[in-house]
DNA sequence: ACCTATTTGTCCGTATGTATG
DNA sequence: CCATACATACGGACAAATAGG
């Protein structure tokens, strides 16, 4: 998987192991449908702890760039749609900005109500 | 605080608190301003684990409905979303249900017009 | 229909780091 | 400098969903 970890930085491990996975995501280095080492298994690549690929996988899912299961493990998402969602999709951020309602919490908003 | 815990629920008990507590926050219970108990005093009084609060903490965080900082503990930022705002979530929700669009291919969609 | 292995999800406990006041 | 309180990481345990035989 190539990630280069680095445990002086200030950065945090899982968001070190999340922003690699996600540029090579939208890179489409990774591409959609496909499917991300196993928690345990990166973990074990990585030297790190399991618990720590499993906050950067849901890191990645809270940004949508993953879709995660149990007994299945964490697919890259695939977009498309209709042109109707596009359009919902479209009303849905233009209300969002105009009451200043932040990504982060606009995407909570719909992992509430429509959660995998 | 009073938060009824039900061990024996389908819901996650760190989801349990984030809600009651999310609750308490749009009805103004919780006013603008006002300081949540430490993670480590509510953890005590509700019988679970600090990390169980701060799992609850943290995901209000991302809701927008608190902001958390090192030292200073959990303060309440206000209440997100107006009627017409959750109108246009449950429409989006609608369609990419009827579409078949998972729910993090749905969340890539609106990340990709509205990043952070 | 049953059973088993796989894999993420949650919770607990402990330890250490780091920003705040 | 010191106490506070969240942030991260590790480890272990069990639950729950999925897939396959």
């Amino acid at each position: 998987m190539l990630i280069r970890i680095d445990l002086q930085a200030g950065e945090a491990v899982y968001d070190q192991i999340a922003t690699a996975l996600a540029a090579r995501i939208t890179t489409g280095e990774l591409a959609v449908g496909e499917r991300l080492p196993t928690a345990r298994d990166l973990a074990e690549v990585l030297g790190v702890n399991m618990h720590t690929i499993l906050h950067a996988y849901q890191s990645l899912r809270d940004q949508g760039l993953i879709e995660l299961r149990r007994g299945r493990g964490a697919v890259v998402t695939g977009a498309t749609g209709s042109v109707q969602l596009h359009d919902a999709v479209a009303a849905v951020i233009a209300r969002a900005r105009e009451e200043r309602i932040a990504p982060a919490a606009l995407l909570a908003l719909i992992r509430k109500d429509y959660p995998g």
